[in-house]
DNA sequence: TCCTCAATAT
DNA sequence: TATATTGAGG
């Protein structure tokens, strides 16, 4: 029995204040090899504080994500390269670096993917039956082994793979005012998407909305549906 | 403030 | 069903 509020956005802060709290959580190190090189730079569209009616992009409630494997694939290479201890929501979230991704969607997945490990630490010897149709999304990415021994690592966690001639220079394109809408709402932040080592994905997937209503609902898919 | 988890809602 | 939301407890 939730009540319907058509206002409550309004007593929101700005992104500008929301800004300052979602940065410095990851190395340099880690940052670079992301490919998210924006240490100083908000990458959000921010928006003029004055017309705050078609402000929709992190105030409006979004429709239900879709975990894409490849979306989780980021997902997984993002808690592998942070090591269990410092994957948190907040931490993931960034790391992935998809725009319109927010931290109560990794949190939400997080819980799930952690359900899903345990399941699996259960099997760990014998039968190999864990996938129920439910974990399915959850089977479609390799799962790196010290997510099940929990004590088999080494106490820096994350591993980074060198990346040769990584040193790129940051795009510099500011050039996106208010826009009214997100830009590229669910697409990474960098044109290519391609982790190091860990991940080969094809080609640079070109992530893009898609706004499907299936049984009156609407769902966001972040990324063009393909198989591994 | 953020994280984690179980329960619950949609 | 899959994901979101809530609320307690740390």
């Amino acid at each position: 029995m939730r009540e319907e509020e058509s206002n409550w956005f309004e007593e929101l802060p700005s992104p500008e204040e929301l800004m300052p709290l979602s940065q410095t959580l990851i190395s340099p190190h880690l940052a670079v090899a992301f490919d998210i090189t924006n240490s100083s730079h908000h990458q959000f569209p921010l928006q003029p504080p004055s017309a705050a009616e078609d402000e929709p992009a992190r105030t409006l409630k979004r429709p239900r994500l879709v975990w894409t494997p490849q979306l989780h694939k980021r997902f997984v290479d993002a808690v592998a390269h942070l090591g269990i201890k410092n994957a948190v929501p907040k931490t993931i979230m960034q790391l992935m670096s998809v725009d319109g991704l927010t931290r109560e969607n990794v949190a939400s997945h997080l819980q799930k993917y952690r359900l899903y490990l345990k399941r699996m630490q259960g099997l760990a010897g014998g039968a190999a039956a864990a996938d129920s149709a439910t974990d399915h999304l959850f089977a479609s990415s390799p799962v790196p082994p010290h997510f099940l021994h929990p004590a088999a690592r080494p106490a820096s966690d994350h591993y980074l793979p060198f990346v040769p001639g990584l040193q790129q220079h940051r795009n510099h394109h500011h050039h996106q005012q208010h826009m009214a809408v997100p830009a590229h709402f669910g697409s990474p932040r960098n044109a290519h998407f391609e982790l190091p080592v860990l991940s080969r994905m094809g080609a640079s997937v070109p992530g893009y909305v898609e706004d499907v209503e299936s049984g009156g609902r609407k769902v966001l898919t972040l990324f063009p549906a393909g198989d591994d």
